[in-house]
DNA sequence: GAGTTTGAAACT
DNA sequence: CAGTTTCAAACTC
């Protein structure tokens, strides 16, 4: 039991075929070990309909539902914070629905006609038996699960195992029956079983064993498709990130069941990589040289074998063959998500996702959609065609997904790592499958450095509490309906990660959240649990409402959505370039009306957003910190702003003012003349009162294209993180990413601190950057000027 | 937590 | 386009 898997792993399938066992089961049984694919994704696909008919709680269906949707809209992740646990659950599923995608639509059904005659192989019988098992059992592990979702492996061990002795007993009797073929099956199994508490265990404690198991799984699914190494590597980080994030939930759980049911038949699957093989055949090769083993304990001790031998065997198992990757995923993972993935962009998630996904895998982005649609909103009937669903929030979503795929610069997730290993993920698995080659590993480093450090510092002070977090972020996610269920869960992340981070919440009582009232609808963001509207629209479930009631707001103003800040025009223009770094041109759009506040409250909008007011301000007594009407003109540093305008009216001036001068004085700058000026230097100043105040910022950056920058950005902080970036593209100024996005801009400016303020992000401009054009730049450039062109989308459908 | 203030959004 | 109303966030107590 306890070594000889190990030896094995490293063996080739074919010297199961080889080995008198294997020969003889073939005799026996008319079924014929075949490892194909199908076999895998079918495990798969029921593992997801398992899950939630096992589910005592929705919420954890919503959160993998909810994550899948995101994850591969944003692909980064960026978000993380809240969802973080979830966000990993939907990586793994990703993995596997990248592959098999389909399978995960239709896994509901596949897995209860599943007839385990009519399977290909053994492995799928018995797979199929071992499912029917675990659809009865799961329910008790969830129950558990849910109870405690953080991880603790010992109990999901405990579970497990008790899972695993009912396995390992129904195992035997299948053995009785089908006798060495069933044997294979069962000893498979219990493999899993054990490999998964192992792995959890021996994986950092923080992360669950359930996450390297999924991490596994993921990759071998990966592997199949995408060929190259270093891509194949990205993946497994990606999945891994999310596993850990939820190591908790049950759903992980019972998926690294399926996942390992599944490996063991993708391994059986050659499609993969010569890689794929190896991991595969390892634990394949374990399996069956194991197997007879493990029979003989099974019938002896089987549950107590299991545990013990198995998970010694089983991990070594693991971490030979998958080891290598599971450092990074479990580096990544914690760090990846305390984010938010959330609620931003589900809704154009899917139209976003399409499209985006068009680029990179057309296949895995129609199935995502659709899972996506389905998940997101819970069900919510998106079409997959995705071509209306596009056209329907394209905003929002197509900045996601523009952001998420083409993320693909692996530059930006450096920029991006900087504050978060997250971000990172994201973009990296989408750049891991679009070009892998070159930034993966500058990704890798980045996000195993910077993964690791967060996570570190994540676990000390979240501990256990992560993956509440996740779980709950992932409730946030889908969640409207859940939420009612699981308040509790949810509200404690939010008061731990500190709501203002991960998201703001709206609190609409009469517009129904669907109009801009709504905070949450003008960021392009479905409302989640957070928010305490009412009668609220703004769910997946009203899809159909909200993305009409966009269409009319936007066919009102094509601009409604788009970001509030823009840089100046020229800026823009450039975009491409990092020629127009010119961070501090960022402007308010449409300029502020202040009347009372002087510019020096959130109450303004330009103020809120971080940048100064410009010519077209309308405001009176403007003394915004960020850079005065005024001033707009070029105003160095000097503070005077205040004083200029007319100090008179300062009764306003509240303190945040006296700070924000302070800081921001130099901001203030321009205003809309001024492309390009100095604010940049100010403008770090001045995202922090913001940052102070630290509501997430919205949605609004999301919405834009500078919906992406904010996950990064998040990501970061996590809770803390962004701080608070205003609606506008403040975001930009916390988070560099957000600066990113702003295009060009930022490049970022090269001001390190910059960052700047510069809210540039959202800008509207320029639509025209097609996603796919986007240069090299930084990512975040990249990003940005891809999730612009979303703007225009918004409507796009016409 | 309730009430007030504020300015954007929506409406006329 | 201007004026008014509605709305929800921001703010204050």
């Amino acid at each position: 039991m306890d070594t000889p898997e190990k030896n094995q792993i490293g063996t080739p399938i074919s010297k199961f075929e080889d080995s008198p066992v294997f020969n003889y089961i073939n005799s026996l049984s008319p079924i014929k070990p075949v490892k194909s694919i199908h076999v895998t994704q079918t495990f798969n696909p029921l593992n997801f309909a398992s899950l939630p008919s096992v589910f005592t709680s929705p919420h954890v269906n919503s959160h993998k539902e909810s994550r899948f949707l995101k994850r591969k809209t944003y692909l980064d992740g960026s978000k993380p914070e809240f969802s973080s646990g979830i966000g990993n659950k939907i990586c793994t599923n990703e993995g596997i629905g990248m592959d098999g995608a389909q399978l995960f639509v239709n896994s509901a059904e596949l897995q209860e006609t599943f007839d385990p005659e009519v399977s290909l192989g053994e492995a799928s019988v018995q797979a199929s038996t071992e499912h029917s098992k675990f659809v009865i059992e799961l329910p008790c592990t969830l129950k558990y699960d849910c109870g405690s979702p953080d991880c603790d492996p010992p109990p999901l061990c405990g579970t497990e195992t008790g899972y695993v002795s009912d396995l390992v007993g129904k195992s035997a009797l299948l053995v009785q029956n089908d006798q060495e073929a069933s044997k294979k099956g069962s000893s498979e199994d219990e493999m899993h079983l054990s490999e998964m508490c192992q792995t959890g265990q021996k994986i950092e404690g923080m992360e669950s064993g359930w996450e390297s198991l999924i991490s596994d799984v993921s990759d071998l699914l990966i592997f199949t498709s995408p060929t190259n190494s270093e891509a194949f590597k990205e993946l497994i980080e990606k999945s891994m990130d999310p596993m850990t994030r939820f190591s908790t939930s049950l759903m992980s759980q019972l998926q690294q069941i399926d996942i390992n049911d599944v490996q063991t038949m993708q391994i059986v699957d050659p499609t993969g990589s010569s890689e794929q093989h190896e991991i595969n055949n390892p634990s394949a090769a374990t399996g069956e040289a194991s197997e007879l083993q493990e029979i003989e304990q099974t019938k002896d001790n089987t549950a107590d074998n299991l545990n013990k031998g198995m998970s010694s065997n089983t991990s070594e198992q693991m971490n030979s063959g998958v080891a290598t990757f599971i450092p990074y995923a479990s580096k990544a993972v914690s760090n990846l998500y305390r984010g938010m993935r959330r609620r931003c962009l589900d809704f154009e998630m899917v139209g976003a996702r399409r499209k985006n996904l068009g680029d990179a895998s057309d296949l895995s982005s129609s199935t995502l959609d659709e899972k996506i649609a389905c998940y997101d909103k819970r069900l919510v009937p998106i079409k997959p065609s995705g071509d209306s669903s596009r056209c329907i929030l394209p905003g929002i979503g197509l900045h996601l997904n523009a952001l998420a795929t083409n993320s693909k610069d692996h530059k930006n997730v450096k920029h991006e790592s900087l504050s978060s290993g997250q971000q990172l993920y994201l973009p990296s698995s989408t750049a891991s499958v679009n070009s892998p080659t070159n930034s993966q590993e500058p990704l890798r480093i980045s996000l195993t450095s910077v993964s690791s450090s967060e996570r570190d510092t994540e676990l000390a002070e979240n501990g256990i509490s992560h993956v509440e977090d996740a779980s709950q972020g992932s409730a946030y996610l889908v969640s409207d309906e859940f939420n009612q269920n699981s308040p509790k869960k949810k509200r404690r992340r939010l008061e731990h990660a500190g709501e203002s981070e991960s998201c703001k919440r709206c609190n609409c009582k009469k517009s129904k959240c669907l109009k801009l009232y709504c905070e949450c609808f003008a960021a392009g963001v479905y409302c989640i649990e957070p928010c305490s509207c009412q009668e609220c629209f703004n769910k997946p479930i009203h899809e159909d409402t909200v993305l009409a009631t966009r269409k009319q707001i936007e066919s009102r103003n094509p601009l409604a959505f788009a970001p509030k800040v823009i840089r100046s025009s020229e800026s823009v223009t450039e975009i491409g370039d990092e020629s127009s770094k010119t961070p501090a041109s960022a402007r308010h759009k449409r300029g502020c009306n202040c009347k009372k506040s002087n510019c020096l409250k959130k109450y303004c909008e330009c103020y809120q957003g971080g940048v100064g007011c410009s010519i077209g301000c309308r405001c009176e007594g403007c003394k915004n910190a960020f850079g005065r009407k005024d001033e707009a003109a070029p105003m160095g540093i000097e503070a005077d702003q205040e004083e200029e305008t007319d100090a008179c009216e300062n009764s306003v001036m509240d303190k945040d003012l006296q700070k924000s001068d302070n800081q921001n004085s130099e901001e203030q700058n321009p205003t809309s003349t001024l492309p390009t000026t100095p604010l940049r230097l100010s403008r770090p100043a001045l995202p922090l009162p913001f940052s102070s105040n630290c509501k997430p910022p919205r949605s609004s950056f999301l919405t834009v294209g500078s919906s992406s920058g904010l996950y990064t950005s998040q990501k970061f902080g996590k809770p803390n993180i962004i701080r608070s970036l205003p609606k506008i593209e403040r975001h930009s100024q916390t988070v560099p990413e957000d600066e990113m996005p702003e295009i060009l801009r930022g490049n970022t400016s090269p001001n390190t601190g910059i960052k700047s303020a510069s809210p540039n992000r959202k800008r509207v401009s320029p639509p025209h950057s097609g996603f796919g054009s986007s240069p090299s730049h930084r990512s975040g450039r990249k990003l940005i000027l891809q999730s612009i062109p979303s703007f225009p989308s918004l409507t796009p459908k016409h």
